[in-house]
RNA sequence: GGUUCCUUAGCUCAGUUGGUAGAGCAAAGGACUGAAAAUCCUUGUGUCCCCAGUUCAAUUCUGGGAGGAACCA
């Protein structure tokens, strides 16, 4: 029988972390963080992550765990949240992922694989040398059919294919050994909220941000570490942006507006990845009951047998 | 009060020697299998301020009006 895992996911600023405590509270669970930047020690309240307040004594998973210098990727996470679902599950609790990082919960919840081989630094060092003409040329060679997903201008992606297929395995095989079905009797509760409003939100949270020091923090992760700006965890929303500031090139507010703007951009792409890529069940944050709803909806679903074919 | 200039997409502005219009930004939609808060793709109908005149035809020319800017009194 499959595992019951509950997940709670949705854009930015729609609410997730107090309703995961909720239904925490209700059905004995415990939560697995599924934001791929809260798990970096120092990234607080541009992360928007959870305080030990707000936990509320509540355990949670994979806050924290990483360092600031340290990068952070799927395959790890994908690890690291099936050992915690195996031994919550032990422990007669109830797994809940929640966050907003699309790839990551996907990973989790299907059979995605990633290999264990080490990179090659060389050869990616030499990708990084041709043109995108070149990459894609040479991806049409050694994986033809990875072409097919793979836009010729994004470049990333395009790397990555090739360093598949140069350690052995490419991607459309991997792909294709795959069953792309849930792993996991898992139910997946999708947060939303009209699109302005949720613009409202967003900048409300930023003002919020920065009253609790969202400055001060960039500020001494930029005095702590002179190569902050290099680190995978400063791609992040909230923090990139500062750079301007601290090369002269921005205001204070004009950084504010630029957070403020990638913020609504990224919360759109989480909207089209949930609605998109997995099988969530919507509940609007504005109906007066959908509280109500899910906890009555979880509550049908533990009484299911694990057969998966929730969603 | 006078003179000159301005009024076109949500915003800043091009433009049409008269044949109903297009950039940037914003926004919307989409893709996504080891950086994913990343990376990448697609999308522009709008009373061309209002009224009247000239014209086969006006957003474009003429007159009037409204709003705004600068300068002069």
């Amino acid at each position: 029988m499959k595992r019951k895992v509950l997940v709670i996911a949705g854009a930015t600023a729609v609410g997730k972390t107090s309703c995961s405590i909720a239904i925490a509270k209700q059905f004995s669970g415990e939560i697995i963080n599924g934001d791929a930047l809260q798990v970096y020690r120092g990234l607080n309240i541009g992360t928007a992550k959870i305080t030990a307040a707000e936990m509320d004594s509540i355990p949670h998973h994979l806050i924290d765990t990483h360092t600031i210098e340290e990068s952070y990727h799927v395959k790890s996470f994908q690890e690291e949240g099936r050992e915690l679902i195996e031994a919550i599950t032990n422990r007669g609790h109830l797994p809940i992922v929640c966050g907003g990082t699309g790839l990551y919960i996907k990973s989790l919840l299907y059979d995605y694989t990633f290999s264990d081989q080490a990179k090659d630094e060389d050869f990616i060092i030499f990708l990084g040398t041709l043109s995108n003409a070149q990459l894609f040329a040479l991806l049409k060679q050694v994986d033809h059919k990875a072409c097919e997903t793979i836009h010729p201008h994004n470049r990333k992606r395009m790397i990555r294919a090739l360093e598949m297929a140069h350690l052995g395995d490419k991607k459309s095989d991997i792909i294709d050994r795959q069953e792309h079905k849930l792993c996991y009797d898992a139910y997946l509760i999708g947060l939303t909220i009209p699109r302005d409003q949720l613009h409202q939100r967003i900048e409300q949270r930023f003002a919020l941000m920065m009253k609790q020091g969202l400055f001060e923090e960039v500020e001494g992760l930029v005095k702590s570490d002179p190569n902050i700006w290099e680190r995978q965890c400063f791609q992040a929303i909230g923090y990139k942006e500062w750079s301007d500031y601290f090369n002269g090139k921005a205001t204070i507010a004009q950084c504010g507006e630029q957070i403020i703007k990638n913020t609504k951009r990224f919360a759109k792409r989480q909207d089209t990845w949930f609605r998109n890529q997995l099988p969530m069940h919507w509940y609007d944050t504005q109906t007066d009951d959908w509280q109500k709803r899910i906890m009555s909806d979880v509550e049908q679903w533990l009484q299911t047998k694990g057969d998966g074919n929730h969603g």
